[in-house]
DNA sequence: TATCCTTTACGAAGATATTCGTTGACTTTA
DNA sequence: TAAAGTCAACGAATATCTTCGTAAAGGATA
């Protein structure tokens, strides 16, 4: 139907706030934001009514200070931009994404039982 | 020592001609993305010129036709790029990575394999 | 109601990424 | 050596992404 919608690196920084705090006004958002990387509210209230006309974001106008939340799920939005970077740096090839992802982050113990169950599921449903 | 030097969009689609044919010039990556996507000669000229500057490419002006080839290896741009993905979007877990990852593309069961024997020698490597 | 604070709306500036036209220099070939 | 083709250099136009100043309107409070 419509197109995959990738958002852009502002856009995506919004997206994991409002997917951490769920439903959220501009200034909510702003608050965060300016913990990391200091961002003034007009700019964060700029990007917030693109990503709504974009569709990558719903907004409730019933109070004075609008309540925005994400219209797409994380996993899809995390889905297309994996997929993404397969097609344009790794041929398409799995495995030599969870090579590099391994080789720059050494996963732990924990992270590495994860992906095994992972990958159980995943050769029990390819027959 | 240096930034890890992330490349963009139109400036990875020429690093990928360069690893796959080794190094070449303007006009032989330029017929190579044409296939593609229609790119004018002066344009892929220009980023290659911009990637020189940038250290990404070095060039041999020995010929007329200068020679450009990749001065980064494959593996350090691709850890690079999936470096900034986990950050932007997975909260770092590589675990979740590779689940949206298969998820958007099913792998061939020797995909799997090749996963799997990744995934051992990582078990083997953690102390 | 008057004042103050917060919010949205609008427009524009700045930054970065992408594309291409033009020019002059070098090569090849007749 | 003249003509035709290929190339690098340069500058500029376009597109996209990011940031913010200003103004007008809503709400809170005295």
């Amino acid at each position: 139907m419509e197109k995959p919608l990738k958002p852009t690196e502002a856009e995506l920084a919004i997206l994991r706030v409002l997917w951490q705090r769920g439903p959220s006004t501009v200034r909510e958002v702003q608050k965060v934001l300016e913990e990391t990387k200091k961002t003034g509210y007009t700019t964060v209230l700029k990007f917030m009514q693109i990503m709504a006309e974009k569709g990558l974001l719903t907004r409730d106008e019933t109070s004075y200070a609008h309540v925005y939340q994400p219209s797409v799920p994380r996993e899809q939005v995390e889905r297309t931009l994996v997929a993404d970077l397969l097609n344009r740096a790794f041929e398409g090839s799995t495995s030599r994404l969870l090579l590099q992802a391994l080789a720059s982050k050494r996963a732990s113990p924990e992270e590495l039982a994860e992906i095994r169950k992972i990958l159980k599921k995943h050769e029990r449903g390819a027959q």
